[in-house]
DNA sequence: ATATTTTGTTATGGTCAATAACAGTTATTA
DNA sequence: TAATAACTGTTATTGACCATAACAAAATAT
């Protein structure tokens, strides 16, 4: 008799299949299954929570593929970014604006220090605390960074209108600081 | 000689403190950091991405709080949904719509069948592949859910108007497909 | 029949972030 | 002053998560 409930079917741990095909992985794509858009997605699509999630999903792999630095994630740009802006900050004032842990923010900034675009200076007055300062270098960076995410941001809303956005940008912000 | 590049301080590796004090972790909050509001964001403030972003912090820490068992997240209540409302898919399929990888697929689908909410049932068509198809257990805890999920997305936008939310769905949809 | 593709599973590895523990410094307080 | 608590930054440990690759079984193509 057949369990239904456990995983079923190829049980049978055999040996490695002798040439089951080199599978000779090239670049050439399978089928491209683009969607079935006759499918149903329930109550999700009511839900705000997750139409961000899905955008999220796209700002993501855009990013990744607009930024020529694929070290570079939006996490270590955004830090770059408030970093230029904000010359001097303690490193728990930058985990608290960025929402990192303290410990995160430490590995962040090592990985901006280890490029030499931040550099850590002691505070005189309190020693324990690193003040943060972007480098002559590290501006440099930051620019050429700033071109290419301007261009990424420009192209994830190329459907809106610049009103559209700006009202995206703003509904977005209630959501976040509800 | 201070070097300047390299993290500073702190480098003599001592043995442990004694008892620099059992630090009597207890539940009371230090004093809470609520948030530098004269921040300069720089960029970022312009970007629609880093506004999506931010909101999807939200959106997961209010879900985690908002949905009584921990361990159920948004991707595997996405799968729950996508079943309930679409019973016979195949496994890959499901990957499809939810942006997965079919290894991802196939252990979200564990953790369901595991609870007993899902079950693989073999197609006798195509003996490779498994429709999946959600138990009167799952529709019940799938109720559950949609219910604390509900009100989580209710909350999220309780700043924000019913044509608001519809509105921000819709750019947010814009986003995602562009 | 042989080879290729497809579906699902397992294994491996890498990234990421959170927690806890720790060192050095400062603030508190008795 | 001495002792304790609190805070800043670092390191270590851990676990979640996801992707890639490798694999088994089945279907399809040649």
């Amino acid at each position: 008799m057949k369990k239904q409930a456990d995983r079923n079917r190829r049980t049978s741990p055999g040996k490695a299949a002798p040439a089951a095909a080199a599978t000779e992985r090239k670049g050439r794509r399978k089928t491209f299954k683009p969607f079935d858009p006759a499918l149903d997605l329930g109550l999700l699509s009511k839900l705000t929570g997750f139409a961000v999630r899905r955008a999220q999903l796209r700002v993501f792999s855009r990013f990744a593929r607009s930024v020529g630095d694929k070290s570079v994630t939006p996490q270590r740009f955004s830090m770059l970014e408030v970093i230029g802006a904000n010359p001097g900050l303690q490193q728990s004032q930058l985990a608290g604006v960025l929402g990192l842990s303290r410990p995160a923010a430490t590995v962040t900034i090592d990985y901006w220090q280890a490029r030499h675009c931040v550099e850590r200076r002691s505070d005189p007055k309190d020693r324990r605390s690193n003040g943060i300062y972007i480098t002559p270098q590290g501006r440099e960076v930051l620019e050429e960074l700033e071109t290419q995410v301007l261009a990424h941001d420009r192209d994830l809303t190329a459907r809106l209108t610049a009103g559209q956005i700006r009202q995206l940008c703003q509904l977005l912000e209630k959501v976040y600081s509800g």
